[in-house]
DNA sequence: CCGTATCCAATAAGATACTG
DNA sequence: CAGTATCTTATTGGATACGG
């Protein structure tokens, strides 16, 4: 039985290879399955533990969870670690590499919401929503603008650091911003990409830059 | 049976879905399939037909290729289209939309060709060929040159032009292009990328040429 | 909290043969 | 050439229950 599994999972990664050299076979061979993509896009940002994962993944179970994260990790893309103390936690993280397959992840992303198939209501997680802000940021309209915006997205916090040319995200504390706005990643995602109305959220500190900010990040036109 | 198939096609899109309103889960939802990319790989440079789809994609059976093609035309990333006569023969090709994934593909590709565990010697179609020479082109290597080479793959020609900032590649005729590499794409890769000497092939034209063209594409540094 | 172990159902993929 | 039709296999994903 031992056997039998270790042949299988051999099999899984053997049998239902690309047999092409070409990179792109071999970047699908990588994370080409189920979940792989989207488990990347939540460690963007910085580790992440297990228990973060599955909330954030709607939809994943343990289990697909646990493989995947085996099968990332046996590939050298991602890196189990513990975090140092107090903390001590066991925690995920992209390795440099992995890192490096992020902008890619979010161009797809953006390229994805031409789309005419494609539904914003849904619920939305926060590195998602963070990374939006960075794909869709258009540094024309940001002209002359330099803000640091603060997040309060349930558990965490995040800062977008607008500037010349691009948008900066850290996960960290949020105090400090010039704006802040707090609420579930839903809610707040409808206010920035959605139009809905600032009552929906908290938003606190500068009210005419939040206004502002909501005017940084054009969707693509649709395509069709 | 007629509608049991319809509702278990709709199953397919409705129930392995992401609930996920990030334009990378849409993204999947639209390509992230088994085979998918790689056919958009495949149409990078103009029509093809489906027994030339199926020859390059080594392994892929005539009825998932025929599913595929179906999906990505009902998502308006691929058309089905009939060449203009004498020819008349049916063809696929992108779309507009779905021709903008394509630098995408190319970066995915890049990126994997890091991995430690990419194997170079496997089979490449021609289209990969052709798409490596954009994605690993070093236009610091290529200063000063300008040059149209020529590649006659089995049935395919293409032209491969080197400008000060990028290759621009078409699938046309390379009689009078600077120089012209001959023979399967295969032994024509292991030439181009793989250090393999011109006399596995044919190299007809400007030699110096072609010395200085197989340094233009350096493979990137492996991760780990 | 962080997973592992088991099980079941759905389905996607592959092989093969066949048709207009 | 361009696909369909059919059948078999095995992988995947999801649910549930359990252990450190």
């Amino acid at each position: 039985m031992e056997l039998e599994k270790v042949t299988k999972s051999l099999a899984g990664d053997d049998k239902r290879r690309y047999d092409d050299a070409c990179g792109l076979a071999h970047a699908l061979e990588l994370v080409g399955e189920r979940w792989a993509m989207l488990i990347l896009r939540e460690l963007a940002y910085g580790p992440r533990r297990f228990s973060g994962l599955k909330a954030d993944l709607s939809g994943i179970s343990a289990n697909v969870l646990t493989q995947r994260l085996a099968e990332l990790e046996r590939r050298g893309i991602v890196r189990k670690t513990r975090l140092p103390p107090p903390a001590s936690v066991q925690v995920y993280e992209a390795t440099e590499w992995g890192l490096e397959i992020e902008p890619l992840i979010g161009a797809l992303g953006k390229w994805a919401a031409r789309s005419p198939n494609h539904n914003p209501t849904l619920p939305m997680s926060p590195v998602s929503l963070m990374m939006s802000l960075q794909t869709l940021f258009s540094p024309e309209r940001a002209a002359g603008l330099e803000a640091r915006v603060g997040f309060r997205l349930g558990e965490s916090e995040y800062v977008a650091s607008v500037g010349r040319e691009r948008v900066d995200i850290e996960r960290t504390d949020a105090a400090g911003s010039d704006v802040i706005f707090s609420g579930n990643s839903n809610d707040v995602t409808g206010v920035i990409h959605g139009g809905a109305p600032f009552e929906t959220i908290t938003v606190e500190g500068d009210l005419g830059l939040a206004k502002r900010f909501l005017t940084l990040f054009p969707l693509p036109p649709k395509a069709g």
